[in-house]
DNA sequence: ATGAGTGCAAATAGTTTGCAAGCTG
DNA sequence: CAGCTTGCAAACTATTTGCACTCAT
């Protein structure tokens, strides 16, 4: 299991006063939210789930910058552009299996950043990030399909 | 290098007409300009290399689309949400480098794709796909901005 | 001629910005 | 009290859809 589901409420709490970031009642709720839910969020059902009106998708969304710079989230892009965000191990991060049918999202255990990075260094790059995600079908929804 | 700069323009044309595509002077300007460019494009950007008015962006992507249901193309997810769109070696796909600032594009030479599928298959999913791109600041952008 | 493809307008989805008012430290 | 945060409206970007017209086969 990966160590995010080891990580205290407090821990982030602490982490995000230490950058700066004010303790509101969104934002415990939106931290509550994300760390009950099983499987990355959409901005639009984490706002849902932390019982927002439909025109708080704002705040949400400026919360979601504030953790990702504060480095308890990462975003994760889909195949049609839009993005999911999940909790972190305070600054680590996660790949995917994705489902396209049910969007079952499944955390992979294989981490390539290492490579990639090195690889990337290697040829002049800095401040590196990567995404990588996969796709497919899973058993249940191709088995529903035919 | 890749083997895409082998494929020839026939080739793709040839595989466009398979698929039951038909050939207009639309498509095979973007086709072409697909095949000289040297870096992904967006569809914006392909829209004004290929000297199609502003409002045709919609036959870019309805192009684009169907290059990628024929197999001769790929997208690439950035970090915002939008996508470049580049040609493949019919089937193949490849990874980039891309740099945050000038964007400035080039291949990775690694595919862990294989790695990937293999798991994802273990786990029960087909028709899988993968994302795998690295985002960084390029040694030039690095230097000229400290 | 038949249906795929196109052009134009308009709609959508997701996300970002501006600004006045509210709340945290 | 100062300034971070919020709420609401509105703007934006990227992309998609509807429909009548045109062109490739």
């Amino acid at each position: 299991m990966a160590s995010a589901d080891t990580t205290e409420l407090s821990d982030i709490l602490e982490r995000l006063k230490q950058c700066g970031l004010r303790m509101t009642r969104n934002r415990q709720k939106l931290v509550e939210v994300l760390m009950e839910s099983d499987r990355p969020l959409s901005a639009d059902e984490l706002r849902q789930e932390a019982g927002f009106s439909s025109t708080d998708l704002v705040t949400v969304y400026r919360n979601l910058e504030a953790f990702q710079s504060a480095g308890i989230l990462q975003r994760i892009p889909l195949e049609n552009g839009s993005q999911l965000f999940e909790l972190t191990d305070l600054g680590d991060h996660y790949h995917h299996l994705i489902c396209r049918e049910c969007h079952k999202t499944e955390r992979l255990e294989v981490c390539l950043g290492e490579q990639l990075s090195e690889k990337a260094k290697t040829l002049g790059y800095s401040k590196i990030a990567h995404v990588l995600e996969v796709y497919g079908i899973c058993r249940q929804c191709s088995t529903a399909t035919g």
